[in-house]
DNA sequence: CGCGCAAAAGGTAGCGCTACCATTTTTTGC
DNA sequence: GCAAAAAATGGTAGCGCTACCTTTTGCGCG
């Protein structure tokens, strides 16, 4: 009893051929070029391949045309909002194309994204975005080696990969800062977490705003590597406080923290913004709901997303775009939170 | 000149063969399972995949053996901070293990998740989780065929499809709604957005337990089919007042609604809970941190997704649990948000 | 009515890997 | 010290699909 190796067991494009009265080429071309088919034959394959269920083989396609319809995404969270906004741009953009995104977290660990880009290598996908400008040595080699459009996203910065989408975290901070001084605050404070590259750069514009003004005091900085939360937020005014009791204002590395300071605030009885301003990042939606509303910096990141596919699916049909680099800029929401100040 | 397919260029496991002077089965076992090669050869194909920086080819792999090592999971939202501790939990058990993760994005949509599971089948994935179990006849039926371990997360419910894991959001709903009565409310109105099948059980809680205590009054509901927001809490707080202005409490559909109500009633001059009191659902991290810290359902998203893949893991490799069911319960966590009313 | 050309369809030969045996080498038991 | 079992290795033949090229068909026109 001859013993072959099993056979999948599903339905092949052979059998559809079969069924329909064509040959296989025939019918693979039903699948990815329909208008090359006479009417009479792309009938014939459609109903022969609903008939049978056949559902094709990605792996075998992907073998064998040397390529995937698999857009890879590297992002450091998951459980931060900021992404969700990215993603939310990038599943957008994706819709409709034929490409489908594969996500992976990093987590905030360079040599995780490492891992992750060896990952994506062997998957071959057709583009990749990534989260940042702060690659390994070793995962720009494997970037540059996988031959395929690749967009860097939330930052600008000198020396893209290859493509590159986002805005200045530095300008933005700076921009921030330097719209809390003529409002009369004086001690402002800076909080951050993570302290992940963006947040470190945020923090280089906010500490030359300071500095620019001649206000700048290390000990109105408060900083952790811990992950951002909300209710991180409000020990880490309490730490600012303890150290430097006279701050009038706070610019937050993000808007949870914001959201965090403006609750430690309620909870010591401190109005805003008459005995504390608040300026956060990114500007999530509960920002202008918040009471009172809260200042924040508005960034782009849904239209980040959105765009990074559209440069790398314009890419991978040949059309690169004329300019690698987009600066999606920023914009202040000035609010109550930061009004000026009446003293 | 005999013109032949174009090769990829890359590194074949052949060439590493070669180079180690093994044959290409041996090599292909290095990589899948290093321990069946004596300790030389192991070194050799080490140092000569090292040198020539081979990368395996994943199509070719799963072409040859008939699997994958990709789990896939739909969820409905990205945006929804609910899923982003679920999918941490998922990244985290599946982390270690050799399968990838495949996220893709239903958007609440049971058509999407039906055309996502068709995607999903083409790729032979090892495992997949989905969220809900409101699936269409065809998504089941896709499911059906799949032929490989699947979690149903989020819910509990009667006819898994295999293996589920989740909570009754009826049943907490219900003891959240039966815990604000014996405080004192009365007229405890219901707010809800997104109506997804997990919120309208929800609200059957909610429904229930109040004509048990004979308070049900359909003025006190207030809903809408509008994605979930923290400002939307605010408007539908707005509304429900002047269908009811006599509205002594809040159950809310999830957190962001109980954080938007709490804005709302801040800007209203409404003390909470001397005025209204606020119920959420699903004790996102804010809602203890909150002023006053808000009473609500605590849910296990981390524990339903780290026990998804752990199941899934397990049921790969043959060990099916002893209970396909998993019901991880809920808890109510009471603040100040709740408290006896005074009156 | 045949010619030329474009469109449609088909044949062949892999893509890079691993399953399935068969074979060789090493270890073990007595 | 030798047979039997176990471990390590190799040869062959695909997995299901599509690139590349060739052949057939359809059709307008002189």
């Amino acid at each position: 009893m001859e013993r072959k190796r099993a056979k999948s067991g599903e339905i092949r494009l052979t059998e559809v051929a079969k069924l329909a009265g064509v040959s296989p080429i025939t019918a693979s071309r039903f699948f990815r070029k329909p208008e090359a088919l006479s009417p009479s034959k792309r009938e014939r394959v459609a109903s022969a391949a609903k008939e049978l269920g056949y559902v094709p083989n990605l792996a075998a396609r992907a073998l064998a045309s040397q390529r995937t319809e698999v857009i890879g995404v590297l992002i450091p969270s998951l459980t931060n909002n900021v992404f969700s906004d990215v993603l939310r741009g990038i599943y957008d953009a994706s819709e409709g194309s034929r490409y489908s995104i594969q996500l992976a977290n990093t987590r905030y660990s360079i040599l995780q994204e490492e891992q992750l880009l060896r990952l994506f290598q062997a998957q071959k996908p057709a583009g990749l975005i990534v989260t940042g400008i702060d690659q390994t040595a070793e995962s720009r080699a494997v970037m540059e080696a996988m031959n395929c459009p690749i967009a860097q996203i939330m930052e600008v910065g000198p020396d893209p990969v290859d493509m590159m989408v986002g805005f200045s975290h530095y300008d933005a901070a700076f921009a921030a800062v330097s719209h809390l001084i003529p409002q009369g605050y004086q001690r402002i404070g800076f909080v951050g977490a993570q302290m992940d590259p963006r947040v470190q750069r945020r923090f280089g514009g906010y500490r030359d705003a300071m500095k620019a003004a001649s206000l700048f005091d290390p000990r109105l900085i408060v900083t952790t590597p811990v992950p951002t939360s909300i209710t991180l937020g409000g020990s880490l005014l309490a730490d600012l406080l303890s150290k430097a009791p006279d701050t009038d204002a706070v610019f937050c590395g993000n808007d949870d923290l914001a959201l965090g300071v403006l609750f430690e605030c309620q909870r010591r009885h401190l109005s805003v913004p008459e005995d504390m301003a608040i300026v956060g990042f990114n500007d999530l939606e509960f920002m202008a709901s918040a009471v009172p509303p809260l200042t924040s910096v508005r960034t782009n990141r849904y239209e980040m997303g959105r765009s990074a596919v559209t440069m790398v699916l314009a890419a991978i049909d040949g059309n690169r775009p004329p300019e690698p680099v987009v600066d999606l800029g920023f914009q202040l929401m000035v609010r109550e939170s930061s009004s000026p100040r009446r003293a």
